[in-house]
DNA sequence: GCAGGTACTGAGCTAAGCTCAACATATTTC
DNA sequence: GAAATATGTTGAGCTTAGCTCAGTACCTGC
C-alpha cells in the first residue's frame, strides 16, 4: 500500500483513481449527499399518510420557525417565505394557497403594510409543525441514533464551524464566471 | 431538562435544549441538509456554463462508475441507470436522450441482448465527468476544506457505519403504514 | 414455435418551479 | 397634496423533471 498523501481516497463502493486536492472533502459530500436523500425520502414517505408534501413540511417548518409566528404583527410575509425557500414570491402564492386550502395558515393583512400579507399557523397547522418534527426526528434517530455522543459533537460543531465560514464568506454568488461561456 | 417526549419543537439554526429523543440527530441532518444544500446549489451553477445540468451531472458520474463504462457489453443499460438514480426506466429513457443529443454518451446495442441497450460515454462524455469531478472536488474543498483530517476521518467513519446500518436495516420502505390513511 | 415476461419508447399527465404583466398600496419628490 | 416611482401579491402561461399506460421488439421456458 502506498503511503503517498493524498490519493487512495478510500473506495465508497468501487472507484476510479482520485488525486485532486478536495477529493477527500468531496467524499465527505457525497456521503452526506447519501444520508440525507435517503432521510428525506424516508420522512416524506411516513408524512405521506398526513396528506402533508415535503414542500408544505419545508414551508410550515419555516413559518414555524419565527417566534411571533401566530400575531399579524410578526408572523412571516409571503415574500419572506419566499426568500428563506429559495423560491420566487409568485411560487411562494402556490405554496401557500396549497396550505391555506388545507387549513395549515392563514392569511391575515399586515396590520402595518396593507399590500402584504401575514402568514399565521392555524391550530392544524401547528399540530402539523409538530407530526413533521416528530417524524424528523424519529428518521434522524434510526439514521444518526447510534453515533457516539462524541462523534456527534464533532460532527455539529464541523458542520457549524464549515457553515460559518460559508456564511462569512458572502452571498453566494450565482452567476457565471467571466471566462467560461459556453 | 424536563423529561415530557413531545414538545418543545426546537428551533434548528441555534442550539438549544432539545427533548425529543431524536432531536440531536435531526439537528445533525438538519445541519448536513443545509450543507448540502448550498454544495450542491454551488456546483450547479458552476456547470451551468458548460451547459451541464445537475440531473446530467447525476447521470453522468452514475455512468462513470461502473469499470467497463465504455465496452458495450460491460456499460450501464439504461434500465439500471434508471434504478441507480431511482427514477423509473421511461424517465432514463429522456435523460439519456438528452445526453445523448448533447454528444455526451452513445447508445449502443447490447451484444447480448437485443432488447437492451448499453451506455456509452463519448470522448467528451468522459471530459464532462472530469469537469463534474473537478468541480466537485473544488466546491467540496472550499466548504470543507479546513476541516482537520482528524476530524475528516471522524465524520467520513460515522456517515459510512450509519449508511452501513441503514443499508443492512433491509430496503427501505415506501408504502404507508396500514392505519394512518388520511 | 409459441405464451408470457422483459427492455425500451411514444403519448400524454402532474407538480413545482419560473417569468412577465397587472393591480393595489407605500413612499418619495416636487 | 399630487405625481412619480417602488414594493407586495397574484393571474396567465411556460419549462423541467418526473410519472403512468400502452405499444413494439425481443428473449426464454415449455
Amino acid at each position: 500500500m502506498t503511503s503517498t498523501p493524498t490519493n487512495d481516497p478510500a473506495d465508497p463502493s468501487s472507484g476510479l483513481p482520485l488525486s485532486s486536492p478536495g477529493a477527500a472533502a468531496a467524499e465527505l459530500a457525497d456521503a452526506m449527499t447519501r444520508a440525507i436523500k435517503r432521510i428525506r425520502r424516508q420522512t416524506g414517505w411516513r408524512l405521506e399518510p398526513y396528506g402533508i408534501t415535503p414542500g408544505q413540511a419545508r414551508a410550515l417548518r419555516t413559518l414555524a420557525h419565527v417566534p411571533g409566528c401566530e400575531t399579524p404583527d410578526q408572523a412571516m410575509r409571503l415574500s419572506d417565505l419566499a426568500e428563506k425557500l429559495h423560491i420566487a414570491p409568485r411560487s411562494a402564492t402556490t405554496v401557500v394557497d396549497a396550505l391555506e386550502e388545507a387549513g395549515l395558515v392563514e392569511r391575515s393583512p399586515d396590520p402595518a403594510d396593507r399590500r402584504a400579507v401575514r402568514l399565521l399557523l392555524t391550530a392544524d397547522g401547528r399540530a402539523a409543525v409538530e407530526r413533521i418534527g416528530r417524524v424528523r426526528d424519529e428518521v434522524a434517530q434510526e439514521y444518526f441514533g447510534e453515533v457516539s455522543p462524541g462523534d456527534e459533537e464533532v460532527l455539529l460543531r464541523v458542520l457549524r464551524s464549515a457553515e460559518a465560514r460559508f456564511l462569512a464568506a458572502g452571498p453566494p454568488r450565482r452567476t457565471a464566471p467571466p471566462g467560461a461561456a459556453r
